[in-house]
DNA sequence: AACTTGATCAACCGCCTGAGA
DNA sequence: GTCTCAGGCGGTTGATCAAGT
């Protein structure tokens, strides 16, 4: 049916920010607060699309944004936290104090990549490179990514779906989203059903009760056992998921990653 | 010094969801 | 139940800068 443009493009400016733009951003802000995104250009005398302000405003001129390079330990975290959530940015970003979803995105992207491929360590699944698929660690090099590593099929490239209701079976994993055909994991990836059942991460997550975490043999990466999977369920992502005091969580205190735990949610349950 | 190439990152675009009419 | 709107998200683009030749 579509729909008629977020603002009147004719009359908006594109393009970088001005310092002048910047400041009337600023002072709108402090003195409006944020929100109305659509009429706040209007009423700040932007020459801007909502959008754009917001965009600006959260990239960039929030106060609370933390500048400045990432530490090792950022580096982890967000590699440990893409490959339990996929190319959910907003939410690993969540995780990073000061960090904006953007930014994370492309530190991903030109950073951490690099970095994973170095190691031998395919980006989208978070499983070696095998040495044997030359072709799928130059793909992987080049920035394209290969979606058959050995024994880990992907799932047929889909439409996006719509998001899903916050509901957690107990078998469901908090596992990266398995890639597309294409490669290209996108915000497609968050599906409903359960993901990588035979992904170990090896993530060194600290994980709480129920689990004691077994230390797995290699051998079994690709052949999860119910306790894996009760394991990697433990993993509470209900913070960022809204639930900062919620029923379904049970979780009492943080991990030093931020995270809580979660009691699996009985059959039909949403959070 | 001039040019090319690659890396970085701010910003845009299109799509989706939830709320409200 | 349907439609519209605003906000939000992830993917992509393009301008800019640095390094290399």
């Amino acid at each position: 049916m579509g729909r008629s443009p977020c603002c009147e493009k004719a009359h908006t400016n594109k393009g970088a920010w001005t310092k002048e733009e910047d400041q009337r951003l600023i002072a709108y802000i402090k003195a409006h607060g944020e929100g109305c995104w659509r009429s706040l250009p209007k009423a700040a005398g932007l020459l801007r699309c909502g959008k754009s302000c917001r965009l600006r405003w959260m990239n960039y001129l929030r106060p609370d944004l933390k500048r400045g390079n990432f530490t090792d330990g950022d580096d982890e975290l967000i590699i440990k936290l893409h490959a339990m959530l996929g190319n959910k940015w907003s939410l690993i970003a969540g995780q990073l104090p000061g960090r904006t979803d953007n930014e994370i995105k492309n530190y991903w992207n030109t950073h951490i990549k690099r970095k994973l491929l170095s190691r031998g360590i395919d980006p989208q699944t978070h499983r070696p490179l095998s040495s044997g698929t030359g072709s799928a660690a130059a793909a992987a090099a080049s920035g394209l990514t290969t979606s058959s590593t050995a024994g880990f099929p992907s799932p047929s490239p889909a439409p996006r779906p719509a998001r899903p209701a916050i509901a957690i079976p107990p078998n469901v994993m908090f596992a990266r989203p398995a890639p597309s055909e294409d490669g290209h994991s996108s915000s497609g990836g968050s599906t409903d059903a359960p993901r990588c059942p035979d992904l170990n991460l090896d993530l060194d997550l600290s994980v709480g009760p129920p689990c004691s975490p077994p230390k797995t043999p290699p051998a079994a990466a690709s052949t999860p056992t119910s306790q894996q999977q009760q394991r990697t369920t433990a993993i509470c992502l209900c913070y960022h998921l809204g639930v900062r005091s919620g029923e379904a969580c049970s979780c009492k205190t943080a991990s030093p990653a931020g995270f809580r735990f979660l009691r699996p949610l009985e059959e039909g349950q949403y959070i």
